[in-house]
RNA sequence: GGUGGUAUAGCCAAGCGGUAAGGCAUGGGUCUGCAACACCCUGAUCACCGGUUCGAUUCCGGUUACCACCUCCA
């Protein structure tokens, strides 16, 4: 039995979803003011494999995730470029689709933008105010935190608390407008030169940050999901304030299982501006890193775990990632040369699968899943050394690999590298000097493979060549 | 101050009541012209102190250290 663990209570809860087989999923996605970053990816990956595991055991998942296509933050970054608020998001669109594609991270099935769902946003806050759960006040509309039951248990703070701390750094502007200091914009006002403004009763505006959010739910998944996903530090305030809304628009739950996932650390510091180790993919896949490690690093730990990425964690992912595609290559080159089926080995695939599963149905256990992944690639290994080799079990080997490794969107295992003209000379004077026996003269060509980053190899097939990514 | 989390071999990291999975690295071996790959073998009493128990890394209490959230930062 798959199980979850759930923000809202603190323990790992049995999965059941609304409707049998199927799960209505959201996941936060960014603000569109720059090219993503590591902290992005990795919520991006942690989310992935997790849709990607509940499809692999026959779930049918709507995942449904956004963009913040505006915001004072795409409006600074637009300065800064001479674009326009539009400009910026889509170029930073653009450039996350990019990004996650070759991160090999699928396509949402709903991706939806702020500015799409903007009549949806009007209407919705309307919802709220006749309700009386949230209050114009000079333009802007506020949500009343004090009606909401609960508030706050989402990050398990206590309401007065939070009610001092809110008041703490309250701007004076604010101050007058707001009711209560925890009080959260819903709508404010923009009268800024050259800044767009949507219409609604309040006068001409923009939404908060929260509402988009809890609108899109409602819109593209109804008023309760299975599944809400996003950093840890989303819980508060913002999917707190999310709670709020829906709860207050619906009057039933919202979410089932509230999802969050762990940081990533750039050489065990926090990932910030301030400290100038702000990672972003683009900037990585630019310099020559191999998408798929990154993926795989990102990948593979536990997804509320934190992780520390360096040039070392970077490598040591490399290193394991080439592990398995040669075991993988390995086993393409096998020629069967034998009848039959050996049941031994299907057998233990079948045991296999068993411990994959319960590893993955433990909270998403990547770790433990990687261990058996793992085990294969020994198996694999060793099979391929044999003898006599079968079809079918050659076929099952591969299979098994393929779709676990998908799972963890690890879908380059033969790799499409090519030697340029240079190197392919070299490595053609090789095996005529090795077929010489000129060993001096290969093995002096082997260093010089080696300088430029190829490992050569020799086989009972022939040379064999890798080129090794080093970080 | 409040809340949540983490502390296991050189590194990454499982286990969560019965004398510590896996990966990388290290060392040894087989293979190889030499290497590389692969395969085989090789390492820790689990932050500290107390308690519960026949027995604790695993439960309870406490201490220490680190991290995160409590400011639209995933």
């Amino acid at each position: 039995m798959l199980q979850t663990y759930n923000t809202y209570s603190l323990e790992q809860e049995e999965f059941q979803p609304l409707q049998a087989g199927q799960i209505k999923m959201y996941v936060c996605g960014p603000t569109v003011y720059n090219y993503i970053h590591l902290g992005n990816a990795r919520s991006a990956i942690a989310f992935d494999t997790i849709r990607r595991y509940f499809e692999y055991v026959g779930y049918k998942v709507n995942y449904v995730s956004n963009f913040t296509d505006l915001g004072d933050k795409i409006l600074a970054q637009g300065e800064k470029e001479g674009l326009t608020e539009e400009q910026v998001a889509q170029k930073y669109e653009a450039a996350f689709d990019e990004d996650t594609a070759q991160l090999n991270i699928k396509p949402a099935t709903v991706r939806s933008k702020a500015t799409e769902v903007m009549p949806e946003i009007v209407d919705y806050i309307k919802n709220l105010v006749d309700q009386g759960l949230a209050y114009e006040s000079e333009g802007d509309v506020y949500f009343s935190a004090k009606k909401s039951p609960d508030y706050g248990h989402l990050s398990h703070q206590n309401f007065d608390e939070l009610e001092e701390n809110a008041a703490g750094r309250l701007d004076p502007v604010e101050a007058k407008r707001k009711q209560d200091p925890i009080d959260f914009a819903l709508w404010k006002g923009e009268h800024r030169e050259g800044v767009k403004a949507w219409p609604s009763p309040w006068g001409p505006g923009r939404p908060g940050w929260h509402i988009e959010c809890s609108v899109m739910i409602q819109k593209y998944l109804g008023s309760e999901i299975d599944i809400h996903g996003g950093g840890i530090d989303l819980a508060f305030p913002h999917h707190t304030n999310e709670i709020a809304q829906s709860e207050g628009h619906n009057h039933e739950r919202f979410v089932r299982y509230w999802m969050h996932n762990g940081f990533v650390n750039v050489n065990n510091e926090k990932m910030s501006k301030s400290l100038g180790n702000f990672t972003t993919v683009h900037d990585l896949l630019a310099n020559g890193v191999d998408p798929q490690a990154l993926r795989y690093l990102l990948g593979k730990t536990h997804y509320r775990r934190p992780i520390n990425y360096s040039m070392d964690t970077l490598n040591q992912a490399q290193i394991e990632l080439d592990r398995i595609r040669r075991a993988y290559q390995a086993l393409t080159e096998v020629q069967a040369s034998e009848k039959g089926e050996d049941l031994t080995i299907i057998g233990r695939l079948d045991e296999m699968e068993t411990r994959f599963r319960e590893a993955m149905d433990d909270d998403f256990n990547t770790e433990n899943a990687l261990t058996v992944v793992f085990e294969l690639v020994n198996l694999v290994n060793q099979y391929s050394k044999e003898d006599k080799q079968q079809e079918t079990v050659i076929t099952a080997l591969q299979k098994k690999m393929t779709d676990w490794l998908a799972i963890f969107g690890i879908v380059d295992l033969l790799g499409q590298d090519q030697l340029n003209e240079t190197e392919q000379a070299l490595f053609d004077q090789r095996a005529e000097a090795r077929a010489a026996k000129d060993f001096a003269k290969s093995d002096q060509l082997r260093d010089q493979l080696a300088d430029l980053g190829i490992t050569v190899r020799d086989t009972s097939q022939g040379q064999k060549w890798e080129r090794k990514q080093a970080y």
